[in-house]
Parts: structure tokens; C-alpha cells; sequence
DNA sequence: AATGTAAATGCAATAAAGTTGCGTTTGCGC
DNA sequence: GCGCAAACGCAACTTTATTGCATTTACATT
């Protein structure tokens, strides 16, 4: 199915903003910052670009993640995700080198036992150190 | 050993900014946000605020986390962790009522079986849900 | 106890990240 | 092609964090 199908099946309107950053977003499984696909898209307003990314994480094509230094990230999400509650609970891996953010889309969180009284929702995996590129040099 | 003492052994001056934050930091096992502080020492600058924060983390006082919301939140390290590096690989909790983050320093990061070509230098694992007070309610 | 000095503070300015309002443009169902 | 809700661009604003600099203060030394 092409990438304009997959926008509108979400009830959004298939417009270029949208298809260059899905486009992007699916090229690999890495997630992505505001500022990095700002660059990308010189000529597309950053609002725009905050609206984008804030329509596709409620439409759960993509989900959001922080990563080690606070910066808020995209990634699409290859299991399409019913609406805003993201099933995606995969492991994250932010190298700090080239302060890329992998999913690790096969390794799956890990179940950790909290103590009594919390009610678990969900966890966030996020493991950090230098990917391949980067403990090379 | 007292808090200034503490604070002196890590090179630091024993300020009463310095001496007001600790004391709130030690006083449970909460990750302490910046604006939460800043409301409590109304009297102090924030920019001060903020660099009694960072000296603290680099010093190994306290050790930074940031919450499911992307907000900076600041803990003081029970064991004492030697300068900037925190050796602090406990779980965090973040609740999603009151938006507490809990420290909790019994709970082991599990370790994550990850692909090769990664090097890891540390796991945070941030567990999310409703704490005992938010899920009674 | 007084003094010297590096460290810490307060204030103002600046930067980065994200949000809101509104008039104009455009995708797309008809 | 037409109509209209949805999306966009631009400006203004907010929140969070950083930097420079003049003044104050903790504390080691006399
Ligand atoms: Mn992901
Ligand atoms: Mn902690
Ligand atoms: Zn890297
Ligand atoms: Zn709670």
C-alpha cells in the first residue's frame, strides 16, 4: 500500500508536508528530531512540521519518544497503532556519539516487578552507549 | 554527617540555596522538577536554581532523569556516585495522575539482550502508570 | 577576628523549543 | 469543476534553559 493510502486511512488528508516526512520516517528505523527534519525540508514551516508529527502520533502512525538528553523524537510505527495508544513497546537505543535513536523494533521490553501500590501502565526501555558507526572511531 | 559537610566534601560551598535544595531532595525518594522547586524557593533566582542543580549532578549528588513528559527532574543519589558519573541504574516510576517520579533504588535495570554492533554503557528503565495515592482515586 | 579571593549569586539579555490565533490555500468528496 | 473542512504559513507568544557580568559571600589564611 503506497504512503498517501496509508494517510488517508487515518482519516488525514494526503498533503506533501505529510508524504516528505512519512517518506523520511520510513526509510530506516531510526526516530527522528524536529530540528533534524527541519533541516531536511528547508521550504516547510516548523509549525507545520509540529503539526505533522503531533497528527501522525495521534493517528498512530508514528509514536514519540525522549530520548537521553531531553530531545523529543519521531519513529513510524511498523505495526500500525489503533489511534493515540501506541501497543509499540519495543526497545530504544540513543548512541551517544552520533546521538542517532535506533528501535530496536525485535528486542521487547523487558517486564521488571515493581513493588505493591503501582498500577503499571507501560515501560520505557532506553538503552544507551555508541552504535556501530561509532565505536569504530 | 550533616548536609554541608556533604556538600564541602564535594568541593562545593555550603550555600543556603544549596543547603534548601538538598534538604527537599533527601527528604523522600521523589525526582524533583525544576518548576517545583522554584515554587517552593520562591525567594530564589531561577537561574541560580539551575546551577545548583547542574554542580549537584556533577558533583554526584543528584542524579537527572527525565519524565515521560520530557520534563528535567532532578533525585538525590543514596550512594554517593563518584563526580559526574552515576553509577545509578535503578527503575524510576512516573505516575500519570499526580505526575510524581519515584526513585526506586531497590529495583534492579534488568539487563536487555541487545543486537551486536551496539555498545551499551547504561540502560534507564522508566516504568509508567498510576501510583498508589492516583489509582486509589 | 579581620582579610583576600575564588566561588556563588542576582539580574538582564539571549536562545531554543513548543504553542496559539487567524487569514489564506488546498486536498478531495461530491 | 465546486464547495468546504482541513491544512498551511506567518506572526505573536510562552516555557524552558543558557550566558555574561557586576556584586556578594563562604571560607581558608593570617
Ligand atoms: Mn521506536
Ligand atoms: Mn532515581
Ligand atoms: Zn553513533
Ligand atoms: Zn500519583
Amino acid at each position: 500500500m503506497d504512503l498517501s493510502t496509508q494517510i488517508r486511512e487515518k482519516g488525514l488528508k494526503a498533503t506533501p508536508s505529510r508524504l516528505n516526512v512519512i517518506q523520511v520516517l520510513g526509510s530506516n528505523h531510526l526516530a527522528y528530531a524536529h530540528a533534524e527534519l527541519e533541516a531536511l525540508f528547508s521550504d516547510m514551516d516548523r509549525v507545520t512540521l509540529y503539526r505533522v508529527l503531533n497528527d501522525f502520533e495521534e493517528a498512530g502512525l508514528v509514536h514519540k519518544i525522549i530520548d537521553v538528553d531531553g530531545v523529543t523524537r519521531f519513529a513510524l510505527c511498523k505495526h500500525s497503532c489503533p489511534g493515540a495508544h501506541h501497543a509499540d513497546e519495543h526497545v530504544h537505543f540513543n548512541c551517544r556519539g552520533c546521538h542517532k535513536m535506533f528501535c530496536l523494533e525485535n528486542v521487547p521490553a523487558p517486564n521488571v516487578k515493581i513493588p505493591l501500590g503501582f498500577k503499571v501502565s507501560g515501560v520505557q526501555t532506553l538503552i544507551y552507549g555508541y552504535c556501530k558507526s561509532c565505536s569504530a572511531a
